[in-house]
DNA sequence: AACTAAGCGAGACGGTACGTCACGTCTTAGC
DNA sequence: GCTAAGACGTGACGTACCGTCTCGCTTAGTT
C-alpha cells in the first residue's frame, strides 16, 4: 500500500542554486532596478539555467519576495513593554530600521508595483508579507485595548491603515523615509486621547 | 522687441487623434489592465499610427497620466467653509468620489506601479499629480492654522502623509476603498486636539 | 490675345531646388551608399521639402538617374575614324573614363540594383540609360559592317552583350574596373576574324 | 590529445525549421519579389519565430543565398570531354538550364541587387557563389591550355569575364535569357583562333 | 552494481511587444 | 501656386525577453 506522498526518487533540489538565484535577484534589483531584472539575467548571474528558475518560482516577483525574507531581517518586536506608547514606538523604529537595510526599498517598491499588475502575485504578496506585518501591529493594539491603554476610536484596522499607509506612501510616492520626528508624530497622533464627538 | 515665438510652420497637431489616443489608453487600462496595455493596441483602437503616439508621449504611462486629467474631474473643493472639520470632510468625500469614478482605480494603480519602475516618469507623476493633490490639502490645513482651528501638532505635511498614505494604501494594498466610516475616522484622527505630551 | 500655352499661373518650378536635389542625391549616394539614401535626407541636404521631391520624381532612383546625366559626361564618341578597331578602342576607353568619374560606380550600382527591385523603374532605366548606350555601340558595328570591316559572326546585339556584359559584370560583381589590358583584350576578341565553322 | 570540439550542450538546431525557412524565402521571392520579402513574412510562412531567423542568418539575402544552393542543383559539369569546344558548350548549356529552373532568375537578381547595397553581403555572395562559378569555368580553360586546345590570347580570367558578364547582363539588364543561338555565338567567340596582331 | 527518475546548465524554439525608421500623403503659413 | 516645415497612418525593422522544449550530464534512491 503506497502512501500519499510521491516517492522522492531522483536528484534532490540544489540548495546552492536556490540561494544563488535569490541573491542574484535581490542584488540585480538593488543595482539596476526591477525593469532591468530578467529571468535570463538572474539565471546568468546565478550560474543557473532558466529552467531551474521556472521550476521553483512562478514569477520573478516571487523570487524577490522570497529573497526579501532571506536578505532582510523582517522580524519586528511586538514584545509586551507595558504601554501602548512604548510598543508603538518600538514597532515604528523597527520598521524604519528595516527600510534602511540596503536594497530593501527598491525591492519593496518592485513588489508593490508588481502586485498592481499581477492579480495572482498580489494575493501571494498580501499573504506572504502585507498581512503578516498588519498582524504584528494589531497584536500591539489589541494588547493596548486589553490594558485599557487605547484611544477610544482607534481600531486595530485604522491603526494599521494609518501606519502602513504612511510608511508605504513615503516609500512609493516620496523620496523621504521614516525619520525620528516622523515616528514621534505618528505615535502622538495614534496615542492622543480624544474624548469628544 | 524680441520675437520669442518660433514660426509655427508645418502641419498642426491633430487634436482629434490626441483625444482618441487618451480615450483608448484609458479604456484599455480599465478593461484589460495595464500589463495588457500596449502602444500598438492604443494606436490601433485610436485609429492612429504608433509614431503619432511616440511623437507626443514618452511612455504609455504618460498617456494615462494625461488621460486621467481628461477623464476624471480632478478638482477637489478647497473652498472656505468656516471650519477645518467641514473642509476636511468635504475634501475626503470628494476624494472618495474621484476613486469611485469608473476606471480611476486601475489607472491610479498603474501610474503608481509605473512610477516605481521608471525614475523619469516618477518625477512627472509627482509633478503632474501627487504634489498637486498635496497642495490642495495643504491649503485647507494652512487656512485652519490661520483661523486657530488646527490641532497643535498637525503640520500640513503630516496631514498630507496621513491622508494620502491611507488612501493610497487602501488602493494599492487592499481591496477596500474609502467609505463613510473611513472618512469619519480620519477626520476625527486629524481634528482631535492633543494638548498633552 | 492669349497664346495657346497654358496660362502659367502661380509660382514656377524652382530650378535652383532641382539642381540642389540632384546634387544632394548624387553626393549622398557616393558618400554613404544607396541604402542610407533617403528622401528625407536628400530634402534636408538640399534645403527642400519632401513634397518638392515627390512632386517631380517618382522614386529616389529616378533622381539618381537624372543626377547621373548631370554629373557625369555620358557622351561617348562614335565618330567615324576609318576602322572598326580604332572606333571600338575609343568607345571602350571613353567607357573606362566614365567609370573613373567620381561617384559614377556607386551610382551605377545603385541604379542597376534598384532596377532589379522595381519593374517600373527598370523600364525607365533601360530607356533612359541602357538602350542609349547600346545604340552608340551598334552605330559603330553597323558602320563596320557597311565598311566590310566586321568579323563574320559578330552581330551588333552580340557585340553589345559582350561589351556591356563585361563592363557591368566588372562593376557589379568584382572590385576591378576597366584597365588598358582589358580594353585590348576585348577589342582583340571582337575584331579577330574567324572563318571556320 | 586535444579535444577541439566544444561540448555540444543545449538543445540542437532544428533542421526542419531551417528547411522551412529556406523554402519559404525562396518561394516568397519567386512569388512576390524581393522588395515584398520580409523577415516577418518568411518566419510566418515557415511557422518559425523571427528570432530563429535572425539567430542563423544575418540578412534575408543570406537566406536566399543558402536557399539557392538547396533548390537548384548548382553543379555544372566540368568533366573532361576531350575538347575545349565540347566542354564549353556543356558548361553554357548547363548554365542555361540552371537559369530556367523556376525561381532562379528572380533570386539571382535579388542577390546581385543586394550585393550592391550591402558590402558585407557582397563578400559572402562572391565567396559563396560568384567565385565558385568562375572556378568551374577556369577548370575548363586550364585543361584546354594543358591540351594545347586554347586560343592564344584567351586567359581563364577573360573567359570568365566574358561568359559571366554576358549571362549576368542578360539576367539583370534585359528580358532575354540564354538560348541555343547565344550558346553557339559565345562558344564560337571564345574558341576561334586569332593568330594575328 | 545496474537501473531509474528527477534536477541541472545550456541553449534553441515560437511568440509578442518594443521603440525606431522611412515611407508617401496631407495640411499649414509664407512668399 | 509652389515652397519649406512638419504631423499623419503605415508597416518592417532588428532587439529583448518571455515561457517552453530538448539536450547530455549528474546525482540519488530503488532494485
Amino acid at each position: 500500500m503506497t502512501n500519499a506522498t510521491r516517492t522522492a526518487s531522483g536528484r534532490r533540489r540544489n540548495e546552492e542554486a536556490r540561494l544563488a538565484i535569490l541573491t542574484a535577484a535581490y542584488e540585480l534589483t538593488a543595482e539596476a532596478g526591477y525593469p532591468d531584472l530578467t529571468v535570463e539575467g538572474i539565471a546568468a548571474r546565478a550560474g543557473a539555467g532558466k529552467q531551474t528558475v521556472y521550476r521553483w518560482w512562478p514569477t520573478k516577483a516571487d523570487i524577490l519576495l522570497e529573497a526579501l525574507a532571506l536578505k532582510a531581517d523582517l522580524k519586528v518586536s511586538t514584545a509586551d513593554q507595558g504601554s501602548f506608547r512604548a510598543e508603538l514606538d518600538t514597532f515604528l523604529r523597527d520598521s524604519a530600521t528595516l527600510l534602511a537595510f540596503p536594497g530593501v526599498v527598491p525591492v519593496l517598491r518592485s513588489l508593490m508595483a508588481e502586485a498592481q499588475r499581477d492579480a495572482d502575485f498580489r494575493r501571494r504578496f498580501q499573504d506572504g508579507f502585507l498581512t503578516r506585518r498588519r498582524a504584528a501591529l494589531e497584536t500591539i493594539v489589541d494588547r493596548a485595548a486589553a490594558r485599557g491603554d487605547k484611544p477610544p476610536h482607534l481600531t486595530p484596522d485604522l491603526a494599521a491603515d494609518v501606519v502602513f499607509g504612511l510608511v508605504w506612501y513615503r516609500v512609493l510616492a516620496t523620496e523621504r523615509l521614516l525619520e525620528d520626528e516622523d515616528v514621534t508624530a505618528i505615535r502622538r497622533l495614534l496615542t492622543d486621547r480624544s474624548g469628544k464627538e
